[in-house]
RNA sequence: CGGGGCGUAGCGCAGCCUGGUAGCGCAUCUGUUUUGGGAACAGAGGGUCGGGAGUUCGAAUCUCUCCGCCCCGACCA
C-alpha cells in the first residue's frame, strides 16, 4: 500500500477522552474512531488488525477441530425465555421490538441459539463430539463503557460452544479449548495466563479466564511467579489425545493463578513461597466454562445414549474478546513513541521511508523494494508522501510496523539501505536485496 | 443510576466569573525556499460557540430545558 493513497488519520495531539495507553494510541495511529459511547468504527489501519487477529483464532479453533459457523446479531427473545435469561440477564441484555411488536435482542452471547440448531438436528450420541463456533459482533449494554475497545458496549467475539455425551468427553472439549487459547494468545505475542475465575451469568463451575498482565488491566491477579516462565511455544499437539489436553492444562493451571474474585489469601500464602507471589493487574481476554446440562436441559437438548434412552449432552462456551484484544495487545507493546506491533498481527508487515521523495534514485530504489516485498507475498506500506524524514519516522514509529526499511540517496550511493526494527530501535545496513531477504525470513512460518 | 466535569474551526484549547457579535497553536490550501528524526517565511480558507426556549437594546457569556461525551463507584469478553 502507498501511504499517499491511504487513509490514515494519524493525530498530532491526543484526544481528550482516552485515559489509557492503547486508547489513546488507538486514536492517535488512525485504527479507531470513536462513533459513541462504548462504539467505534473500525478505520482501515485498525481493520486490518482486527482482521489478523480474527485469521489466527480461526486458524488455531480450526486446528483444534472446531467448526466455524455464523449466527445473527439479532435474537428472539423467545428461546431466551426459554432457557430463563431473557430476565435474568439484567440490564445489560439491549432488548429491542421490532414493527410487529416483537421482542428481540442483540446478542450478547449464544448459548440460546447454538443449542437451538444443535437440537434442531442433532439426536445422536453418535454425532458427538462436536464443537461449533463463531466471530460475531456482541452487545452488552455497559454501564460505564470505557477504556476505548477494551471495554465497548458493541465488540467481536470468538464464541464457541462444545457438544458431548458425558461429561468427561465435555472436559476434554474444555482442556482442548484450553491449549488452543493458549496457542492463539502466543502467537499474538501475549503471554496470557490461564486463572481460575468466576462463572457469572454463563453458569457453571468449572472456567478459567485468561489474563495478560497489564498495570491498566482491570482485574487484580495474584499469581505464582512461576507461572510466568511457562510457554506453549510450537510444541506438536494432538487434539484428539485426552492425556496429552490434560497434561498441557495440569502444567498451566497447577499452580496457584487467580483473579481477585476467587482469590483466597490464605491458600495463596499456603501454596506459594513468599519469594514468588506476584500481585498485579490482568485484562481479561478471554474464558472457558464447562456448564454441562444447564442448557440442554432447559431447552431440551438430548441425544440417544445408544442404549435406548435420552441424554442431555453436556456442554461448555469458550470466549475470545477479539476486539478487545487489540487493546491488550498494544498496552503490553509500546512505547513512548507509540504501538509495536508483534509479527503475528501487525497490518503491514514492513514500512518503507523514502528520505528523499522526487530524488530518482531514492524513488526508483523504494519502488523496486516495494514490488519486491509484494512479489514475496509480503504487504509493506510505502510512506511515498512528499514529507520531511521527521514527520515519516515519526508515523511509521507511532503506527508500529515492525520493520522498517529507510532509503536515502547517501545509503544508495553506497549500494545501501537501512532496516530498522521498530522493538530494539536498532538498524543494519544491508543492500535492498538482503533487506527483501530478511523480511521475508522474518515472517516465515508467522 | 449516584457523585464530579466537559461540549467554542478537523484536533488540542483560551474567551464565560464581570453580556457588546469569536481567538490561539497544530492541521488544511496557495506560493517560495527547503528536505537524513514531526521545516521556515508570506498569504488564504474554515465556526448557526451541542440543540431548543427564556432574560436583555444586545447572549459563546446569565437562566431553564433537552441531547451528547468523559471521569469516580456498583456490572462484564
Amino acid at each position: 500500500m502507498r501511504l499517499s493513497r491511504y487513509f490514515l488519520p494519524v493525530l498530532k495531539e491526543t484526544p481528550a477522552e482516552a485515559q489509557i495507553v492503547s486508547h489513546r494510541l488507538m486514536l492517535r495511529a488512525g485504527l479507531i474512531k470513536q462513533a459513541s459511547a462504548g462504539i467505534y468504527s473500525w478505520l482501515p489501519l485498525g481493520y486490518r488488525v482486527l482482521r489478523n487477529i480474527e485469521r489466527i483464532v480461526h486458524e488455531e479453533q480450526v486446528r483444534a477441530g472446531h467448526i466455524p459457523m455464523l449466527m445473527p446479531t439479532l435474537q428472539s427473545a423467545d428461546l431466551w425465555r426459554e432457557s430463563g435469561r431473557y430476565d435474568a440477564y439484567g440490564e445489560e441484555l439491549l432488548r429491542i421490538r421490532d414493527r410487529h411488536d416483537r421482542d428481540m435482542l442483540y446478542g450478547p452471547t449464544n448459548e440460546e441459539l447454538i443449542t437451538d440448531i444443535f437440537r434442531s438436528y442433532v439426536t445422536s450420541y453418535k454425532d458427538l463430539p462436536l464443537t461449533l463456533y463463531h466471530i460475531q459482533w456482541k452487545f452488552r449494554d455497559e454501564i460505564r463503557p470505557r477504556f476505548g475497545v477494551m471495554r465497548g458496549r458493541e465488540f467481536l467475539m470468538k464464541d464457541g460452544y462444545n457438544f458431548d455425551v458425558s461429561k468427561e468427553a465435555a472436559l476434554h472439549a474444555y482442556n482442548r479449548h484450553l491449549v488452543s487459547y493458549l496457542r492463539t494468545y502466543e502467537r499474538m505475542g501475549l503471554q496470557a495466563i490461564p486463572m481460575r475465575a468466576d462463572s457469572g451469568p454463563i453458569g457453571g463451575d468449572n472456567t478459567h479466564e485468561f489474563l495478560v498482565l497489564a498495570s491498566t488491566g482491570e482485574s487484580e491477579v495474584f499469581y505464582d511467579r512461576e507461572i510466568t516462565d511457562l510457554k506453549f511455544g510450537d510444541r506438536a499437539i494432538d487434539y484428539d489425545d485426552e492425556a496429552q489436553c490434560r497434561g498441557v492444562l495440569e502444567e498451566f493451571t497447577s499452580r496457584y493463578a487467580r483473579t481477585d474474585e476467587t482469590h483466597v489469601e490464605a491458600e495463596f500464602h499456603a501454596q506459594v513461597p513468599e519469594d514468588r507471589r506476584e500481585t498485579a493487574r490482568g485484562i481479561e481476554v478471554g474464558q472457558i466454562f464447562y456448564f454441562g446440562t444447564k442448557y440442554s436441559e432447559a431447552m431440551g437438548a438430548t441425544v440417544d445414549d445408544g442404549q435406548g434412552g435420552r441424554v442431555p449432552v453436556h456442554m461448555g462456551s469458550h470466549g475470545i474478546g477479539v476486539s478487545r484484544l487489540l487493546g491488550a495487545i498494544i498496552e503490553a507493546s509500546h512505547d513512548d513513541k507509540g504501538i509495536i506491533w508483534p509479527e503475528g498481527v501487525t497490518p503491514f508487515h514492513c514500512g518503507i521511508v523514502n528520505l528523499r521523495q522526487g530524488d530518482s534514485a531514492a524513488d526508483g530504489a523504494s519502488e523496486s523494494l516495494y514490488r519486491a516485498l509484494a512479489a514475496k507475498g509480503l504487504e509493506p506500506l510505502y510512506d511515498d508522501r512528499d514529507e520531511r524524514a521527521g514527520a515519516k519516522f515519526a508515523t511509521m514509529d507511532l503506527i508500529g510496523l515492525p520493520w522498517r526499511i529507510t532509503v536515502g540517496p547517501r545509503g544508495l550511493e553506497k549500494g545501501v539501505v537501512e532496516l530498522t526494527s521498530r522493538r530494539t530501535g536498532e538498524s543494519e545496513e544491508v543492500s535492498p536485496e538482503a533487506a527483501v531477504e530478511r523480511i521475508g525470513s522474518i515472517y516465515d512460518g508467522v
